[in-house]
DNA sequence: CCCTTTTCCGGAACGAGTCAAGACAACCGG
DNA sequence: CCGGTTGTCTTGACTCGTTCCGGAAAAGGG
């Protein structure tokens, strides 16, 4: 429901109990610009509007993902990415390649969108707060070219050991 | 299907192409008896067994895993954790508090189980491997006791900023 | 048993994220 | 409009899981 990015951010900061501060207003303002972006990407973006520290950038998105303001999200092998549409349960699509990250609309509706039928047997008396997807495969850039793109998570390389490659995290 | 716990620790190193060394087997042995475990309890359980180095302990995951001899799976606000039950496709509940891992078998059958109905309209061209499934939740234990055992993820806080507590990530 | 190739080791380095303490600035009440 | 009270930011050091490096060791084929 309560979708972030229609109201005022002051206002929906003011909402939540909290101060309006620079740091606040500049990183909502770049998860505005970059959804789905990494801590440094936001940073970044955050530091093109005002003067901010990365700690105040961290601090700011701890607190707001603890109040579910913003919905921080960490597909496997990547760093922590953060976006305002929270509240509607839906899931990503990640290239395994890229890191690109896509949003997908739940089928089901809200959380938690899908029962696993074994949860008694396997885990009695656990309770079920949400079930999260996430698609993973290549996107069409990174299916289509036979060299794949910079990478990112990359945990399916055919081969053996020690890749040569570098890697990048960017958005 | 082939599950590698029914098969030879060796006999499936060499049939994946590999020398059957020391930490291999060490490694091995560890998956064995610490499902879902961390790399630094694998370290310390492949000790038990071998002298092994801490290095030789990732480079073994990532042989294993590279030739998806071993799962690699990571939860958001956790560390890599490895598994042996592999080309199952199955998913994992996994407790908030504690973090405790526990394995859910996939009902539709094989990857990817589920399909995004929008994925042609948001992210088309995109090649589809598997859907992975992660149930959050509370365990039994974390959800009878009022103070929750010693944490793990704990995106769930309700409160402001910086927390106070320390939070460790074991088995 | 030797040689080649793979694998392992120890140590240094890295990067995302955290801790800590003092400076600062929102907001409130006057 | 001002000054005090908190909650918030800044700076800089630091932790922790993981990776990089290059030489040493050992697996397996001949
Ligand atoms: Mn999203
Ligand atoms: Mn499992
Ligand atoms: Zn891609
Ligand atoms: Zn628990």
């Amino acid at each position: 429901m309560t979708d972030a990015t229609v109201l005022q951010p002051s206002a929906m900061l003011r909402r939540a109990g909290l101060r309006v501060t620079q740091p606040r207003l500049a990183v909502l303002d770049a998860l505005a610009r970059h959804p789905h972006a990494a801590t440094d990407v936001l940073i970044a973006a955050a530091r093109e509007t005002r003067s901010v520290s990365h700690q105040a950038v961290y601090d700011v998105l701890h607190t707001l993902s603890d109040l579910g303001l913003v919905r921080r999200i960490q597909p496997a092998g990547s760093v922590a990415r953060y976006e305002l549409r929270v509240g509607d349960n839906h899931h990503h699509v990640v290239c395994r390649s890229c890191g690109d990250v896509v949003d997908i609309d739940c089928a089901t509706g809200s959380a938690p969108c899908l029962d696993p039928s074994e949860l008694d047997v396997h885990a009695p008396g656990f309770v079920l707060h949400e079930a999260e997807v996430t698609y993973w495969g290549l996107c069409a850039t990174c299916a289509g070219s036979a060299e794949p793109q910079p990478d990112l998570t990359a945990p399916s390389r055919t081969a053996s050991s020690r890749t040569t490659e570098k890697r990048k995290n960017r958005v």
